[in-house]
DNA sequence: CCTATTGTAAACTAACCAGTTTAGTTTCGG
DNA sequence: CCGAAACTAAACTGGTTAGTTTACAATAGG
């Protein structure tokens, strides 16, 4: 009676979970038929309902689970040895690679399109996606190290408005069909840009000596 | 026989656009039934069918004239006797509460929950919101009087920074129903905050003599 | 006032979908 | 190798939907 087989509901909960993923990413909630998701799973309806009671159950228990995967940026707040300057450009680049990835922007289509019928869901999306991120890089924007650089009276809205510049247009045009992949040139471009414009803002000007 | 005769399918056609704007506004394009579009626009079905030969066409004929309704901002750019930085307020102003408002929000959520699924809807919306608003502010950047005071390599990629500072958190906020109804103090923060960060960016320096 | 146009209500088709049930098969620990 | 638990395919229920049809009524122009 290992840890495993408690946990585990099934053997083919991850294979529904996968399955379940794609599909809604693909349809949406009432696009998605349960008889699809059932068969992109490799697994019975029946199976399926043995483990959730209802469509909406599936659905939140798999959007809860990639709002969970996409929280753990702890790893880029930790690294060490950047200017304030390059860690900026770091996390705009990390900021923007993400708006426009696949995995980004069926999130984002699938959770504002939902939202309204499932409030919790809306909620869920905002705090570990637009919430964390803010909350993480105003934390790094009150660092003693940006701090000497940067001189920031609201440090979320500061947060909020780096965020902002990083997703620009460019996000829209992918979200809406215009354009399919971005260069890697695009990207860096609209990175140096929006620091430029953040810095312009915030860097610490030199104190007037009275 | 007069241009009005001509044009119009048929005496209640106003009449289905408007229960069919309403419906798929609140419900989405899967969401909406043809039934309760019928019931609510107080039209029988057989005379929608006679419009509209499916809902698709149907769907995209009221978001087209959505989108047209939304382009028009013409006025807003006529207006004078406003300095350069009251003008930035006021067209940021404007964007932020269009940006917030019921309408807005229904358009921006049923256009990006629908793009893929009609690639049409996805280009159409962003010609007329996204891309008019962009060419409407770059243009403004571009006149004599805005570049006396403003110093902008790129009118576009500055007016779509622009844009950006005023969506902001706030934006997201309602879309996901974390905020219900933003205060006028808030949304004028918001301004005011975007137009200075834009400001630190763009204003032109005094020239460096010798 | 008459007639063609435009509309209506309601029934109907054929398909689809969420969720259940059944009868039988696979898997796996002990 | 046995037996319980997990799984399967497929049929079924009750409900909904897009789109059509039919038989009838309102409207509006000439």
């Amino acid at each position: 009676m290992n840890a495993e087989t408690q946990i585990k509901k099934g053997r083919k909960y991850d294979q529904v979970i996968a399955g379940a993923r794609a599909v809604f990413m693909r349809e949406g909630f009432e696009g998605a038929s349960v008889d699809e998701i059932a068969r992109d799973a490799g697994v019975s309806k029946a199976t399926l309902y043995s483990y959730f009671p209802d469509k909406q159950h599936l659905f939140l228990e798999v959007l809860k689970q990639e709002c969970d995967a996409q929280s753990e940026v702890e790893v880029l707040f930790e690294q060490t040895g950047l200017s304030v300057e390059e860690k900026l450009c770091v996390i705009c680049k990390k900021l923007i690679t993400f708006f426009v990835s696949d995995f980004g922007q069926d999130m984002f289509r699938v959770c504002v399109a939902e939202a309204k019928r499932f409030p919790e869901l809306g909620e869920t999306f905002y705090a570990s996606g637009p919430k964390h991120w803010g909350e993480k890089i105003a934390g790094f924007l009150c660092s003693d190290k940006a701090k000497a650089v940067l001189d920031i009276e609201d440090p979320f809205l500061a947060a909020d408005q780096l965020a902002q510049l990083c997703r620009t247009d460019l996000m829209l045009k992918v979200m809406f069909g215009i354009e399919k992949d971005p260069s890697e040139e695009e990207l860096d471009r609209i990175v140096d840009e929006a620091v430029r414009t953040f810095l312009a803002r915030y860097r610490r000007k030199p104190a007037a000596v009275g």
